[in-house]
DNA sequence: TTCTGTTTTCAATTCTTAGTGAAAGTCGCG
DNA sequence: CGCGACTTTCACTAAGAATTGAAAACAGAA
């Protein structure tokens, strides 16, 4: 029995080394770095609160970087710290639901990219409308066009996810089902 | 009249610079570095078709840095080769249409990304699954639930994902009014 | 083929970011 | 207070990514 009880110990550890190894990566793609991404994928699959000296044990990285990462990780807000009653030492785990988590990190990259991007090209055609006077060059009629177009792309997407975050989690899953049937109508 | 027109120029040159900053910087927090997003966002303001050397010295890069980021531009699908007849000089110029730009972008980072993620959940799970014989020990039952939502929670954004694809600006458009819609509704 | 304008390649270099570890700091408790 | 358990900070280093520039390769014209 003691035998098979570590026979699945190795394994949920390996699935686990699977699935920390992979959302690192991801996260790099993500303009997330590799320890943050790891350590909360860890966190996440582990389900029970851990201290840092466990996420330094188990990933394999320094003290400090453990401090920072859990501290960044914690202002996102995708991580909170545990306090264990008589245990001076903190404990940390992850928010438990997929839904909320990609909320916040969908409303922190609007908040840092969209908004102030959308702002730019608010910019750019104010610039450009105002120097147009009565003849407007061919290059900077072109340019606003352009802009235009990106514009009220982006105030598109902005608005659908400014959806994702608003019903957190209701709102994603009424997208789904209205693309879902609608692609299924169409074949 | 001539003074009229650089007045025009300077601002165009303004805005287009403006414009191109900012999508250097966006670009870095996904992954795309800031040379090939700036290049990106220079043609897509220019409008008409650039050649290498006018892009190199626009940007004040080096001809291998630009070489090498249009190339990976055209290999991305987001930028052309234009031959102009007479003309040795290849020249380069942005799709022109935003939404089947994002889609480009879209497709690839599910393929690279999302796809694996999947693939390596399932792989996960297969793992725990076996693992548990009559009596799953509660972490790898808690592993299996987390690993499941996470699943269920990709499975659905594939799915938006591909309808943006799928119908090139139509169902970014169908979603959008499906949602602004809705949220309109309920208040 | 050779000449010439142009693009590509790639080793070397520079820039940037991530990560370390030890010293300094915090905090509850006797 | 001041000890000891624990955490944070930060100057330094390691690792990795982007960039350069000059040599090589290429392609069309004569």
């Amino acid at each position: 029995m003691a035998h098979n009880r570590s026979l699945d110990e190795t394994q949920l550890l390996k699935a686990q080394d699977l699935f920390i190894g992979r959302w690192g990566e991801m996260g790099q793609t993500w303009g997330i770095n590799r320890t943050m991404a790891e350590i909360h994928a860890l966190l996440y699959i582990a389900v029970e609160p851990l201290c840092m000296d466990q996420v330094m044990q188990r990933l394999n990285i320094s003290r400090g970087n453990a401090s920072m990462s859990l501290r960044a990780l914690c202002d996102w807000g995708v991580i909170r710290k545990v306090s264990r009653p008589g245990r001076r030492r903190q404990f940390y785990e992850s928010l438990p639901d997929v839904w909320e988590l990609f909320s916040i990190i969908i409303s922190e990259r609007k908040r840092r990219e969209m908004d102030p991007a959308l702002e730019t090209i608010r910019q750019c055609r104010a610039m450009l409308s105002g120097a147009k006077g009565q003849k407007t060059p061919a290059t900077i009629a072109a340019a606003l066009a352009r802009l235009g177009e990106m514009e009220q792309f982006m105030e598109v997407t902005n608005a659908i996810f400014q959806q994702f975050i608003g019903n957190n989690g209701a709102g994603l899953t009424q997208v789904a089902s209205v693309l879902l049937q609608s692609s299924g109508r169409e074949g």
